[in-house]
DNA sequence: CGAGCACTTGATCGCTTTCAATAGCTGTGG
DNA sequence: CCACAGCTATTGAAAGCGATCAAGTGCTCG
């Protein structure tokens, strides 16, 4: 279904996620240095890219698919702590080490700098700090969302809430209208939107399967999912059906 | 307990939290323009200080005190999303309207600054934006940290994690080594706990109670705990005991 | 065709919530 | 000075939701 993007090609201007990356602002000058310093890496499905406490010595944002951000407890629990789509970046300049394990969820293409020049370029152009610490605040807002997700909503709002968060960035990258019914595959097995959710892969199967027997969801398969009405979607997942902002 | 900030001094230099605050690296210079448009405002315990939704036309640094960032669904379940002690950052240049509440969970001091000459201030002094993006990056890996806390562990875990991180914070502010017992006064009621942590304030309650019974802390009153056994206290968190980065 | 994997569904268990009563403390007013 | 309201906190009993344990289904791939 995702079209594989072409590893080879090196002229920013086609990048697909120019609009929303890191780059986003940054003038031609400041695009042909980063181009100089940039180089592609692909990533399986299931592939560990950074595990928790590893040097870092590269950062860079998800070109074409899915990537997790993890946190494991000795026993084994372990929970998601992001989820990043594609013009998401990956990294932390200034530090070291990685604090938690990021997994490449489906096949992945990244889009890299090593972390040193990276920095550099950073202190010299305003631009590009500037564009990331407005990522960083978006990603703080999304992580805050999150821990009222956890914390406070149901089983049925959690799986609401994840379906919805999915329609709505799957469609501001694919820029479809909001009208009408709303169709995508679910990036993620049920072990993976359990873990996202602070829940077992038993209650995210059951919890889907009413909702699809509540025909607020259709499902096709197991992972190709329809959303006829995305005003009873966010009913469904406790959010105020207006005013909701997109990510 | 805690001494009364005086408001009516101006001397950035004297500031208690000059080297952790938004302003930590800023020169002389800097300082003096920071020194010309700030303003200080009290609070009281309980009163909101912003609204989810309002337009947002200063930010700030907490001074002294503790304020909460809330959110709340239309049924009335909140959840805390963050905890602000003294040199944390209130606000969000670039964006007008605020994302959640904010409340003073205790009398509160905040330095201000009005929002626009503040953002053209960001943008003319590096150093400000840099400590900013620092600053927003450690508070995105306590957001990430607390979703594990709020997805995958217990009631009892939730607590002794929650009384942990008090713990680290009120050392590291007071400066002391890490020997010896512990001693604080919770800064929260046990609802307002109950509201970080995704429990009941019954669960708090009980858990406090059990901590107490099993020797993990000590309490006199109601509020203050002593803990006489830091790593001891780590192990009911379900975190590693050594290892743990102060935050 | 059978192994392996992702997923579904059922039955039961147990932790946290819910509902409810009570204790302790502070401040107010008769 | 005591009674009482109002608040925070504790404790008990019962209920419910999601976890756990356990089969079983359907699909893909060798």
């Amino acid at each position: 279904m995702t079209p594989i993007f072409k590893i080879d090609h090196t002229n920013c201007g086609d990048c697909p996620i120019r609009h929303r990356a890191v780059c986003a602002h940054c003038d031609a000058n400041e695009l042909e240095e980063l181009e100089g310093i940039k180089y592609y890496r692909s990533f399986e499905a299931g592939q560990t890219i950074i595990w928790s406490g590893d040097q870092m010595n590269f950062v860079g944002s998800v070109v074409s698919g899915i990537a997790s951000l993890t946190q494991t407890m000795e026993d084994g629990r372990t929970q998601m702590v992001g989820l990043l789509l594609p013009s998401d970046f990956v990294g932390r300049p200034g530090r070291d080490s990685a604090p938690y394990d990021v997994q490449a969820t489906t096949d992945l293409v990244m889009c890299c700098f090593r972390k040193k020049p990276f920095e550099e370029l950073m202190s010299s152009t305003p631009h590009i700090a500037h564009r990331l610490l407005q990522m960083t605040l978006d990603e703080l807002d999304a992580a805050r969302e999150w821990m009222l997700v956890l914390g406070r909503k149901t089983a049925r709002e959690k799986i609401a809430s994840l379906l919805s968060i999915i329609a709505r960035r799957d469609a501001s990258i694919h820029q479809k209208g909001n009208s009408g019914p709303i169709v995508f595959d679910l990036p993620l097995t049920r072990e993976a939107m359990a873990d996202y959710l602070g829940l077992t892969l038993e209650t995210v199967s059951r919890q889907i399967s009413a909702l699809k027997k509540d025909e607020v969801i259709l499902l096709e398969g197991k992972r190709h999912v329809t959303i006829p009405d995305m005003g009873r979607l966010m009913e469904e997942a406790g959010d105020d059906t207006d005013g909701g902002f997109l990510v």
